[in-house]
DNA sequence: TGCGCCATTATGTCTAGACATAATATGAGG
DNA sequence: CCTCATATTATGTCTAGACATAATGGCGCA
């Protein structure tokens, strides 16, 4: 096994299993280095990398400590829509309802751009609506493309690489429209995802994905380390 | 500023600007090195940074390319309930509606645990309901705790460091004992959030958290990059 | 006692070189 | 033309040492 991964895999253990609390100094470099017989560059680059994992807290001259836990994260994936469907063995669809230019985004975007509607299908039967804004100025692309035979997120995600993004998620009531479009009644809860994507800081599209609240969960793990 | 974060920020930057698209060759390590005039190793840990943070891949005799971005992946923070209250400006306060040990909880865990049922209560409003179970041959020291003074989520991220987590949420409406304790109707929508922690692969807590649709949503950002 | 400066010290970063490893590309042989 | 062994090559890891940096604790001075 590599030194390196070995004193990374160790102390990792060690404050997984609660022998060393949050807080505890971890021995310093010079100390693990002795120990395990390897150069202190090795140490460094272990303990680094368990800082970069979040699971200990360098401070110069004052040591490496175990770090006190984050409050709670989690990481959350949202799957492509077709990609989910179609893992879940049913078959996708979707259906474009409107497509039409605008001048303004909806105050999100100053420029241009696309706004679209519709529905994923899955088996037949609605699966969630969306209503996206394309920001025409940062993805020109968008106006060629042909969102009658593929929906948007899945054409973006193959035409706009590496962007940020911040979801919002929250749990409410279809309006009597969006319930007859996902075929449900207007007491059904619904879980409503909103999310702004950004490319070097400009909005490049917003989507708003309602799903049938019988249908759908999101998922978010957190695993502390390496 | 430092080789290695210049590197490193340089072709951060050339990715996230699209300049060089996902499956693109990254120069070799020696090329780098060559050009930003530094060692080579200098050069590999600004690269091990960028592949430890998914922005680009390494791949042994290969080389090194632009990463495929994730299908979708974001940070979510699930905030401790009373930070997050008082956050807002409100008033917090944790009423306990029961407790109780069992002998097994719930099949989550072998052993025995603690059943606990409260509600979470901001500017003297139900804000969210709780039922928790805590497993006691991994939290001894739950039994002695007092959680009618303090909420069992607050209780616990003191005592408990460093665990795994999965989330599940949902949205749904509540049954009439739900409604009526959360002081809504019952064909409000509300956002279930299910959370079961482990430790050491072992579960410690199960948790499910009912908020009321209208006052609470979940946050979850996605930043590429170091 | 209290304030501010300074030596100490642990981490941060870098170098130049070495060897390990694994995957690709190449060439030999069938 | 296909297959398999081999040489090449880019990354992976490590070393021993050097200098940089910043925070802490203590010392000296007011």
């Amino acid at each position: 096994m590599n030194p390196a991964r070995r004193i990374r895999d160790e102390i990792a253990a060690s404050i997984q299993s609660g022998e060393w609390r949050p807080g505890d100094r971890v021995p310093t470099e010079q100390e693990l280095a002795a120990r395990y017989g390897c150069a202190r560059a090795t140490v460094s680059k272990a303990l680094g990398e368990l800082a970069a994992s979040g699971l200990v807290e360098r401070r110069r001259k004052a040591g490496t400590f175990v770090a006190h836990p984050p409050v709670h994260s989690a990481v959350m994936t949202v799957p492509d829509l077709a990609e989910l469907i179609a893992a879940r063995g049913e078959a996708y669809r979707w259906d474009l309802a409107s497509i039409a230019a605008e001048d303004s985004g909806e105050a999100l975007c100053p420029g241009p751009a696309l706004r679209i509607e519709g529905v994923h299908m899955a088996a037949g039967e609605a699966f969630a609506l969306e209503r996206r804004v394309i920001a025409l100025g940062e993805v020109p692309a968008a106006a060629e493309a042909d969102f009658a035979k593929e929906a948007p997120g899945t054409w973006l995600l193959g035409h706009i690489p590496w962007t940020q993004a911040r979801h919002v998620i929250r749990a409410l009531t279809p309006t009597r429209r969006e319930a007859a479009l996902l075929g449900i009644g207007t007491g059904a809860a619904c879980l409503e995802l909103d999310r702004t994507t950004w490319r070097a800081g400009r909005v490049v599209t917003h989507v708003r994905q309602l799903f049938r609240g019988d249908r759908f969960d999101l998922v978010a793990e957190f695993n502390a380390g390496p």
